[in-house]
DNA sequence: GTCTATAGCTGGATAGAC
DNA sequence: GTCTATCCAGCTATAGAC
């Protein structure tokens, strides 16, 4: 249903499908009241139809559940892609991990939607998870480019930068008690993976690649 | 209604009054079904009474998810608050860390509920709140212990270790993948908090006391 | 595609007999 | 305290006219 748009041009002509408006008002909605209280009624009445007719082009309320995963997940990928104003690979990190801060803290519910399975009952679609996924090997990345290949410690930037925003969110909304120290976190990090490392160039590190791949 | 349990004996006599037999039946209920598919129906069920008898215990049913909290903020303060076998202030740290950890693990909706905000609408009552205060405030005992005494340092430990277990529940529940990394994670911690520590003794190290208290 | 109307269900909460 | 019966609100989803 999602890629059947029916022949009519949703992407040239008008810029923005009646398809797209009910996802911008979805979002408006649980943006105001929490991503379980997305009810078709409101969205409808949001989006300037009735109900019923959400059913033209959703099948399902998960299906628009997913649509909004999928349009996050592309802000993700795009957000994260931006180029960077840096070179060298210690700020890159601190640039992109302030950048997915930012992301995160900017939307909570985004980030719910996103990151957290909260949503019972809701599994996003390969299709729209797709672009996280390519954003996060973006990620990886990044840490290569740090000389850090390791399964564990990519494991262990992950759930440091999570942890980061998630007690951010979660403690202290709308502040920056814990996004401000991401900067000595990633410090804290380095110096953890690159123990030996002097002014040697970065990404010549011979390390063997152990463990399972994500 | 909580602290008044109308004089009779629910602590000697029965040694489980009905008041906890429903909330015994609450928890099993929300562990097969989610935090947020608690219904009053439901829940009267499986306690062996009809759903307007839980008002009799109850006034509503964010007064259930309270009792709920209220156990699980004991069980924290609980286990968290066991003796511990080592007396290495490093060791203490991680033997802490594996104990939330595990606490979080053995059962993630008892985190969702204590630690993650996702029900919509209700907020434990300040005395549900306690034990998990006093829980935490032993976890800053022990980072003191350790000389870590900076606001921001606490913070930063508390980040890390939320993340590790987060990642893990979300990422990869029932598995090892990120809360085997406990250890490692502490040692980087650490040694990003005491750079200059040599085989002095700790909780020796002069910190200054700034930032606000939590 | 969009509407009105409504089915069918589940939820929290209450009334009142016993 | 516990029950039966019920209210009322909300929800997803469908039927069928236009």
């Amino acid at each position: 249903m999602i890629n059947t748009p029916s022949k009519t041009d949703w992407r040239e002509g008008r810029r923005h499908s009646a398809h797209e408006a009910i996802i911008d008002a979805a979002w408006s909605l649980v943006i105001e009241e929490g991503l379980a209280g997305l009810s078709l009624r409101d969205l409808a009445g949001r989006a300037g139809i009735t109900a019923p007719t959400v059913y033209a082009y959703f099948d399902s309320k998960n299906a628009i559940y997913d649509a909004m995963f999928g349009r996050a997940a592309t802000e993700f990928e795009v957000k994260m892609a931006e180029p960077y104003e840096c070179d060298d690979p210690r700020e890159l990190l601190v640039a992109i991990a302030n950048r997915f801060s930012l992301f995160c803290t900017s939307s909570p519910t985004r980030y719910q939607l996103l990151f957290q399975r909260t949503l019972p009952g809701f599994e996003p679609s390969p299709e729209s998870f797709a672009p996280a996924v390519r954003a996060l090997a973006g990620v990886r990345e990044l840490l290569v480019l740090n000389g850090i290949t390791e399964e564990r410690h990519c494991d262990i930037w992950t759930a440091l930068i999570i942890g980061l925003v998630d007690q951010q969110i979660s403690n202290d909304p709308g502040g920056d008690r814990w996004t401000r120290l991401i900067d000595e976190s990633v410090n804290m990090f380095i110096a953890h993976c690159q123990p030996k490392r002097g002014s040697r160039k970065p990404g010549s590190r011979p390390a063997r690649t152990k463990g399972i791949s994500t």
